[in-house]
DNA sequence: CACTTGACCTGTCCGC
DNA sequence: TGCGGACAGGTCAAGT
């Protein structure tokens, strides 16, 4: 379930423990879970890593040749680095690994690849539920692959607008605003729980149409969904099952949510029991006191 | 065309 | 205790 906060948190560890380092070979252990897209293995094996970056929840890892690696974690994917020797106080850990019990364990039986650096450190690509993806590509490509090209503009970037807003929304018109705000080609990297967080703060129904919301609603709206995605990164993400930072940490998030998974508990608002629902196919958390269907 | 639903997977939890 | 089934949710393909 890693969303955009999560995505982001592994982006920023990565690029302080894996920029410069240099891969030595690669191991699929799940053929489905590694993809070359026009690309083989000699294209991986001697590249440096140059740069980190993220659009919408895909992580690109930048080589220091023609190539990226782009990753889609879904819901179960892991990131994690750990160094050789990571149980002894190293460099990048002193004191030790943040989660060592982590490192006795790895690879698990949810590893699906692992990418060695010649230093001996390692990557690990752990997906419980198989959904993720590595995926070796020219970086021309990555612009045009599907999944990048539709998607909208990122939330935390400059060009997401109140204007910007309303013109992506206006293609969902007819739908309600949590499949809206699901829907990547709105906008970029909202998933569940941060859809569900967004509209609790901007007191507005999930079920609502898209086009029976007011100006000053959808202000309300975009301003949520901004605070709540920085609220998050502040926090490391959120952590519900699966979710580990590259280091192997969970985020702390959850702790501050006000509906996601607190069914059956007070509304932090007004104090009236949330309930869950079922929206988009989705599990949905939702006051119906402050959030008027 | 616009929108919704099912498939992809595996681990966990619930009821019997 | 064991077993079947529901559930978790991001994206794409298929269906309405």
């Amino acid at each position: 379930m890693p969303e955009l906060p999560e995505v982001e948190t592994i982006r920023l560890g990565l690029e302080q423990l894996i920029i410069g380092q240099k891969i030595a070979d690669l191991n699929i252990i799940n053929s489905s879970s590694f993809h070359f897209i026009s690309t083989n293995t000699t294209q991986l094996i001697g590249a440096k890593i140059t740069d980190v970056v993220r659009r919408g929840k895909v992580l690109i890892i930048n080589l220091d040749n023609d190539c990226a690696v782009a990753i889609h974690l879904k819901m179960t994917g892991q990131i994690i680095y750990i160094e050789k020797n990571s149980a002894n106080a190293s460099p990048g850990f002193a004191g030790g690994h943040p989660n060592d019990s982590l490192i006795s364990k790895l690879p698990d039986r949810s590893t699906r690849v692992v990418i060695n650096f010649d230093n001996g450190h390692k990557l690990y690509f752990n997906d419980q539920r198989k959904f993720g993806w590595m995926r070796l590509m020219l970086k021309h490509e990555l612009s045009s692959m599907s999944l990048i090209n539709k998607m909208g503009p990122e939330p935390l970037g400059e060009k997401f607008t109140q204007r910007e807003f309303e013109k992506q929304l206006s293609k969902r018109s007819n739908t309600n605003i949590k499949a809206a705000l699901l829907d990547q080609s709105v906008i970029a990297g909202v998933g569940n729980i941060y859809a569900d967080e967004s509209l609790w703060s901007a007191r507005i129904h999930p079920l609502r149409l898209v086009k029976t919301l007011s100006k000053s609603e959808l202000a309300k709206l975009r301003k949520s969904i901004v605070a709540v995605l920085l609220k998050s990164i502040a926090s490391g993400g959120s952590t519900d099952k699966n979710y580990l930072n590259a280091k192997g940490e969970a985020g702390s998030y959850l702790e501050f949510a006000n509906v996601f998974r607190r069914e059956g508990l007070p509304c932090p608002r007004c104090q009236s029991p949330l309930i869950k629902i079922r929206v988009a196919g989705r599990g949905t958390h939702v006051c119906t006191v402050c959030q008027k269907p």
